[in-house]
DNA sequence: ATGGTTTTTACTGCGTC
DNA sequence: GACGCGGTAAAAACCAT
């Protein structure tokens, strides 16, 4: 499941401008869901019914697809080439709590006719029901898993977060219920911080803040589970790197590729320097973001970028100067 | 629990449009 | 005069110990 299979992209992207434009002027009738956000620019993403796909409006990455399921996604082009692409069956998702494998069976005493079974039949289908039951929510687990990837799949829909990242924050809650982490937590805050260790690994951060927005539990318990989850499982999460939040604030603020380019410059040059360090990433992002806008001569004020960043004006002020301090410590 | 660090809140002064 | 910006002090939040 490498990234790319999800970093697909269509045409949507040729004219920046254009694209922004025609989707102000149909404001109103837009179908996308308020909030969803492409994770690469933090442009707004469209749904494109007719292809089941939601596409984003700026960069045209394809943000979700295959709402309908139309068939194989591959072309052969001769026979050996079928039979080598070929397979049977939906494809297994962690995103349903026993992958989508399960059997289920009538609770009917019929057969596949119709017709009514005898006693004897009768008699074995409904052993079979019973164990089959037992096996397929074999205890609380499997039950609680069920409501978790619920809530995660929610969550992960009103943040924009795409697909990969539902399945990681799965794989994430599946681990935690194995290890048995759930006894004295809620499943709420449990799954709230599996999607954000996922978004996060999967370089589309999303800021406690933001997180805690669409959850169900508080901050604090959010950031307490985490925590705990990462370190008993010992995910190998970095510290959030600043970068990563710059398309989104720099799109937010609709500023060029150029500035964007430029936060990004000073970003890494601050790391070399070491500037950073307990600094919160975001701030530190949201400094660079509005110190490019300077230097590339764009407007944006420091109340604007404090707003989409949800960090203080202050703390802008105060990374800002850092930052160029420790440009120009370098270049003059 | 505690202490050190970072971030936020609130307020004030300065220059400009 | 409102606005954008900069600075400061004190409070709050955060983190490691």
């Amino acid at each position: 499941m490498s990234e790319h299979t999800h970093t697909r992209r269509r045409s949507g992207g040729r004219d920046r401008r254009t694209a922004r434009e025609q989707q102000d002027e149909t404001e109103q009738e837009r179908t996308d869901d308020e909030g969803l956000v492409c994770p690469e620019c933090s442009g707004n993403v469209i749904r494109d019914e007719e292809h089941g796909e939601a596409v984003c409006a700026e960069c045209g990455l394809v943000v979700e697809e295959d709402s309908v399921d139309r068939g194989p996604e591959w072309r052969a082009f001769d026979a050996a080439e079928k039979d080598q692409k070929s397979r049977v069956g939906a494809p297994t998702t962690n995103t349903m709590h026993d992958k989508g494998l399960s059997t289920n069976i009538d609770w009917r005493d019929q057969d596949a006719y119709g017709r009514s079974l005898g006693a004897r039949q009768r008699q074995k289908m409904r052993r079979l029901r019973k164990w089959n039951e037992r096996f397929r929510t074999r205890d609380s687990k499997e039950r609680n898993l069920k409501q978790a990837l619920g809530e995660i799949d929610r969550m992960a829909s009103a943040l924009g977060l795409p697909d990969n990242v539902r399945e990681t924050a799965s794989v994430i809650y599946r681990r935690a219920l194995d290890e048995d982490l759930l006894p004295g937590r809620s499943i709420e805050g449990v799954s709230t911080s599996c999607v954000y260790a996922a978004a996060r690994m999967a370089g589309v951060p999303r800021s406690l803040d933001e997180i805690a927005e669409v959850s169900r539990v508080e901050k604090e318990e959010v950031a307490r589970t985490y925590r705990y989850v990462v370190r008993e499982l010992k995910l190998e999460v970095k510290p959030a790197d600043p970068e990563q939040y710059v398309p989104r604030f720099a799109s937010s603020l609709e500023l060029s590729e150029e500035s964007e380019l430029r936060a990004k410059q000073l970003l890494r040059n601050a790391k070399e320097k070491g500037v950073h360090s307990g600094k919160s990433p975001v701030g530190l992002a949201a400094a660079a973001v509005y110190a490019a806008a300077l230097l590339t001569n764009e407007k944006t004020t420091q109340a604007a970028v404090s707003e989409v960043a949800d960090i203080s004006e202050v703390t802008i002020r105060n990374r800002y100067h850092e930052l160029l301090e420790a440009e120009d410590g370098l270049v003059a």
